[in-house]
DNA sequence: GAATCGTGGTA
DNA sequence: TTACCAAGATT
């Protein structure tokens, strides 16, 4: 059960934050120039997800490129997944895309001002729609991250699983009745700065925070119980080979499917062992893998060749949900040969082409045992 | 509700 | 090395 403040002790609470986060927030960040729309939502899909640090150069190149909504409409994709290229979750992107084309309407850009219509544009949720509401359209909704959650569950000593699904609901109230009606966006943004400095996950210091005196957790010594959240499921580990294939047009490279994922992006033709092998876990014999490959890869492709393995020591890739053992195996065909699928790409052709960082890890492997 | 979907940083 | 965290949304 959750005991809300007194009304005085919200004002309080608001007058304290606010002060706080006009003296010391961080106002040079690249998206709180202004509160263009555009620019708030941006810089809101790219931080899903994502430290301040990494998206900086991100954003000032997404904003060079695609300066617009129109611009983001009309952009194909594989300039957008190349934009996108290392910062993850690509569908992200594919999704903003969509939504642009939402918003374009009869040549002209329409944008919805509540968080409930903004809900309904492609890859916004509750927490985006909410952030953009606040930020640029004053809408006093509360923007319920990672460090909202943080912040409410030790100011408020709530230990609901913040994992759940349905726990948003709970800390969405709670921070819409402390949210500054009158600067909902600054307030949204202060909880943000605020879980990012003094009240982190790890090694925060409630001591020097501006709202030490407002935290229940702090007050009685319980601040590392909160929040509550529950354990991830371990990655599952799958086993792969990768197959560099060179002949005089170039490498065989491919384009993955478009769902999925890595969706539409290239990689080098990736095998995982189950394809070879019922139990991938047991001790699989590496000749027999190989010469399994060597079939599957005349089927799928087209191509006669003996591969053979780089190093048996596998690259490492892990994604939220899986984790990734590539052993890079190695051929070459001396002719030029059509190929059922896939296409030969010289190196420069490939430089344009999104490519994931596994497929990063299998380059600088294939230059380190060259 | 549980799984899916990337990558980089840190203890 | 492992585990967890970082301005979540979709299916």
């Amino acid at each position: 059960m959750i005991t809300m403040w007194t009304d005085e002790k919200i004002h309080q609470f608001r007058k304290t934050l606010l002060n706080w986060y006009d003296q010391a927030g961080r106002k040079n960040l690249p998206w709180r120039q202004d509160q263009d729309p555009y620019h708030v939502w941006v810089s809101e899909i790219m931080l899903q997800q994502t430290q301040v640090n990494t998206v900086i150069p991100y954003y000032q190149r997404f904003m060079t490129l695609f300066p617009t909504v129109e611009a983001l409409a009309s952009a194909p994709e594989e300039q957008l997944l190349k934009a996108w290229e290392g910062l993850g979750y690509y569908s992200r992107v594919r999704n903003m895309q969509k939504a642009a084309q939402q918003l374009v309407t009869d040549g002209r850009v329409e944008w919805p001002q509540t968080m409930k219509e903004l809900e309904k544009l492609k890859g916004i949720g509750p927490y985006t729609a909410a952030a953009i509401a606040s930020i640029a359209f004053l809408e006093p909704v509360a923007a319920i991250d990672g460090n909202a959650f943080r912040v409410l569950a030790r100011l408020f000593k709530i230990d609901a699983d913040i994992r759940l699904p349905r726990t948003r609901q709970l800390f969405f109230e709670v921070g819409n009745q402390l949210i500054d009606p009158k600067r909902p966006g600054d307030f949204n943004q202060a909880i943000m700065d605020l879980g990012s400095s003094y009240m982190t996950a790890k090694n925060y210091d409630s001591e020097h925070s501006p709202v030490k005196a407002f935290n229940a957790a702090y007050q009685d010594g319980t601040e590392d119980f909160y929040p509550v959240k529950s354990k991830a499921r371990p990655a599952r580990l799958i086993h792969y080979f990768a197959v560099r294939i060179t002949s005089p047009s170039g490498y065989l490279f491919e384009k993955r499917p478009k769902q999925g994922l890595l969706a539409n992006f290239w990689t080098m033709p990736l095998y995982a062992l189950t394809e070879f092998t019922e139990d991938p876990e047991a001790d699989w014999q590496l000749a027999e893998m190989v010469t399994a490959t060597e079939k599957r890869l005349k089927m799928d492709y087209g191509i006669q060749t003996t591969l053979k393995p780089l190093s048996e020591k596998a690259i490492t890739h892990v994604y939220s949900h899986q984790k990734w053992q590539v052993i890079v195996l190695t051929g070459t065909l001396d002719t030029e040969v059509d190929v059922k699928r896939g296409q030969w790409q010289t190196l420069s052709e490939i430089a344009k082409k999104p490519q994931p960082k596994v497929q990063e890890k299998i380059w600088q492997h294939l230059r380190a045992h060259k």
